[in-house]
DNA sequence: TTTATTTATCGTAATATTGCAATATACAAA
DNA sequence: TTTGTATATTGCAATATTACGATAAATAAA
């Protein structure tokens, strides 16, 4: 199939995989950690920081932006982009009450 | 392709992208949550919680501890999984230190 | 207008993922 | 041993993802 049966799952849970989706890939983690090393946005240089064509590179910023992590913003010829602060909040609100889930009160059998 | 370049990014890229690509289905989300909902291992309800076929299940669980997040035990006919501390710590030391990046000094243009 | 520069889109090939039926495996109980 | 129960594996079809060449679109500069 390829497909996956959203449809019986949670909200939350859709909305947690679909976040975690995106950062399932290295160059989509080496974008965002490029966006928040460069204390600014972004304009261009994104091909020759990653090592990966243009196409490939637009593909994976548009991937981002659908999800709302990120923002662009056309200056001239180039376009800007960078973190997209609010919806990084709630994204990270969403993961964690995932992954903080409470882990030290359970019987251990394995 | 269908296939990451992964050679080009840093141990700790692939690392976070390879953990993320774990939650990337709401199945696992789902089976994990279970795990952490029950306070004790799980025997074969994962089927009947979930809503997909036992071999899908059975596929999914194989990927979760492929990646250390969960062990499984051999008890009689059934085998019963739960959570892999340690590794479920460690993980959300490496997924937090990529999602808790400053983001308040930013000069956003966007 | 022409040319150069930058980013997006299209098309396509290679590979990965998801889901399940069929079947195998492993063990317990009768 | 046979039967039943639980989980894993195999094989396959449908779809998704990744990557990139070719090209389009949009704007700036000459």
């Amino acid at each position: 199939m390829g497909l996956a049966k959203s449809e019986i799952f949670t909200d939350k849970q859709n909305a947690i995989s679909t976040f975690a989706k995106v950062f399932g890939h290295p160059a989509r983690v080496a974008i965002l950690e490029h966006l928040f090393a460069t204390n600014t946005c972004i304009c261009g240089d994104l091909v020759d920081v990653i090592g990966l064509a243009q196409p490939t590179i637009s593909q994976h910023l548009k991937e981002l932006k659908n999800v709302g992590l990120i923002k662009g913003n056309v200056e001239g010829t180039s376009v800007c982009y960078c973190i997209h602060k609010e919806n990084w909040k709630s994204m990270k609100s969403v993961i964690n009450t995932f992954l903080d889930q409470d882990i030290t009160t359970k019987t251990d059998c394995c």
